[in-house]
DNA sequence: GTTGAAATGACTATTTA
DNA sequence: TAAATAGTCATTTCAAC
């Protein structure tokens, strides 16, 4: 399944992640590599869903999305398979995991008050019993990339020019 | 606090979302404007920190962290300040949030194996208590942009040719 | 915001190892 | 098979308007 990066690859990757418009001229001259080289092995890193997209970086407050919660809910065997398909319709819901202790759900929430948190909390009483943590704050919050570079021990670096 | 997009900015936030790399010369012709219309548009957003950077997005499974947990901690008044600066040392640690009741913190890790965990925990036992809980399957995963556009009621657009 | 020009980058085909 | 090169086209950038 694993994809095999050589250190070429996996430096391609990082930057990516760091700078995901970092031409593959800036790219090619960092990693010693031709432009069409580089081009290549993003075209293949691609196909092998090792990249699986680029994407901008918002800052939600900036849209007025300011409150997090996560919501564990318990939910018995026969309210299980209908939660599944009610979930992806609500649209403050930004993750929901499936965990371990009891049939229970962890969903992470984004809404833009905290009015909005009671008329949610009614619509999923329906499937089991929900309780809710407020975040207060977040002192660490990493991309998934930006951990996975960390996780990797790659160093790093300032935005280009 | 909001920065104040008027609906040109807000096509063109709502495109890097989808795709950071798409160019200039592409969102001006989506939303009627020069190329260098948008670039300006663009860099007045990156200022106002509405755009954060830009990331590939990566799958983990390729590079074998295919573990995740929710480690709930709940931490008495005096190892709330030494937990804070411990905490971001700790690799595994994607996210941490400081929830409501009884100061008390959800930690989000991913791993390359479960046998990672039992060290994870005993390194965090000196500064609370803390619960456990597997991520078994993830039934919905929305990046926080793709997240933003779902709650704005954008279409969704297919990729480029 | 627009236009236009110069520099840079991207893409394809071809050559090389 | 993988990379470099060269030619062509597209994009970025910056000036002037």
């Amino acid at each position: 399944m694993a994809h095999d990066l050589d250190p070429i690859d996996h430096n391609i990757v990082r930057m990516l992640a760091e700078d995901a418009r970092t031409s593959y001229a800036e790219l090619g001259r960092k990693v010693g590599l031709s432009p069409s080289a580089v081009a290549e092995r993003i075209h293949q890193l691609e196909s092998a869903k090792v990249i699986l997209g680029y994407r901008a970086l918002l800052d939600e407050k900036a849209f007025g999305y300011s409150v997090m919660a996560f919501i564990r809910l318990t939910c018995d065997n026969t309210h299980y398979r209908p939660f599944l398909k009610f979930l992806p319709t609500i649209d403050a819901v930004q993750e929901c995991h499936h965990i371990t202790g009891g049939e229970a759900f962890l969903i992470k929430v984004r809404l833009s008050s905290i009015d909005q948190l009671e008329p949610l909390i009614e619509r999923l009483l329906p499937y089991g019993m929900p309780t809710t943590s407020m975040v207060l704050s977040t002192p660490v919050y990493r991309q998934q990339e930006a951990w996975l570079l960390r996780h990797a021990g790659f160093p790093s670096r300032t935005r280009k020019k």
